[in-house]
DNA sequence: GCCTTAACTTGACAGCGTCAAGTTAGTATT
DNA sequence: AATACTAACTTGACGCTGTCAAGTTAAGGC
């Protein structure tokens, strides 16, 4: 990039850029605005420029983690539109997967280090996409008979949950090696999901 | 107590709670090191008798969170043993009223913030007791034709995921405000949990 | 009564978020 | 084209943090 300039021309980006690095690397301890502001070549106050205190980049980076899953989700649906079954899982292990590729991206995201999201509409545009997205799934698997009829927003929640819930423990070290010898992740995913399904799910 | 002797006699424990306080009154990024030591009447290096770090803190402040998380659900599950539909709500309230009444504890309990519960046996054990109170109470709701028949540890699993995934999401604010209006907390569980249930509960 | 040693204090260091004040350079105005 | 304005960035400082080294206290075993 240039570095000659004093101006940086794009160090906003340059920093969400920066912090996503890393995260990728190590914890979300070691995201600091010092680390980032270093990480992209400007001096340690730099970024107060672009980014009103360290929750605010912490805000922008979890928007962009939220899009990046929006999209992901998005593209698994369109992939498998055609068999409702299928996608639900896919769905599930487009999440899950997400989530284990950079760990701490989803904990950014979801750990509550964000403290007032209404600060950061992005943040609630993308999750309320999600949740839309996955609640059509969820009505489209009604229409065929794999879940049971009802409440559509209640049934997206109870998936969500449990996905959601499934990946937090996983990620935590909380589920037990006798459930994790029993085989795969995508194995037991399925079995999770077939506990609120009316029928076996055919893969 | 006694701030006159030069040995305190008791910090370990003044400590844990010291840090119990803390989160009960602010944030988890409000937990430090200095702000429990000084809470406890003693230097900011004092804690380093009794603690390796920072991490060795946090580890004993969750350890002790989830033997009370076991103590009330084990007591949850005493009140309710004859009625296995019944106990099964009151087990996942109590498990979602614990986290609603001390938040930050909860995430500290979660979220990842202790790296490597494996140095730390206190924490596994008390998880695993947990886990094993969930999958006896999931096993006694089959015998009751509640829940469907099958491995116990998946049927537990999906429980368990489902009401920590809920938890996590409506303390992050991420769960819509249409759902959250459908009525209380109690309602919205039993609802996702006769997502679950082969017949409706009654309550 | 002495000695060992665990418990605690003091002091220092680097890294952190944040703010104030100064500097640069791009843009708009005349 | 020269000037003024202003956003973008730097420098320096402050108090906070975790952590370690060295010194101090006092409790317990001999």
């Amino acid at each position: 990039m240039r570095k000659k300039t004093y101006h940086h021309g794009d160090l906003k980006n340059a920093l969400v850029t920066a912090g996503e690095e890393i995260l990728n690397e190590g914890s979300v301890e070691a995201l600091s605005l010092r680390q980032v502001a270093k990480r992209a070549g400007v001096s340690h106050s730099a970024p107060y420029a672009h980014f009103a205190d360290r929750e605010a980049l912490f805000a922008a980076i979890s928007a962009v983690g939220f899009e990046a899953l929006y999209t992901r989700l998005n593209e698994t649906l369109q992939a498998f539109q055609g068999d409702p079954a299928k996608a639900l899982v896919e769905i599930a292990l487009t999440y899950i997967n997400f989530a284990l590729e950079r760990p701490m991206r989803f904990q950014l995201m979801f750990s509550g280090i964000v403290k007032d999201e209404n600060k950061y509409p992005d943040l609630v545009i993308a999750t309320h996409r999600t949740f839309a997205l996955i609640e059509n799934q969820a009505i489209a698997a009604q229409d065929i008979g794999l879940l049971r009829k009802g409440e559509s927003d209640i049934l997206a929640l109870s998936l969500w949950s449990l996905v959601h819930g499934f990946v937090c423990l996983y990620m935590e070290g909380q589920i037990s090696t006798g459930i994790l010898n029993k085989g795969e992740v995508k194995k037991i995913v399925v079995a999770l999901l077939s506990q609120v399904t009316l029928k076996p799910i055919s893969l």
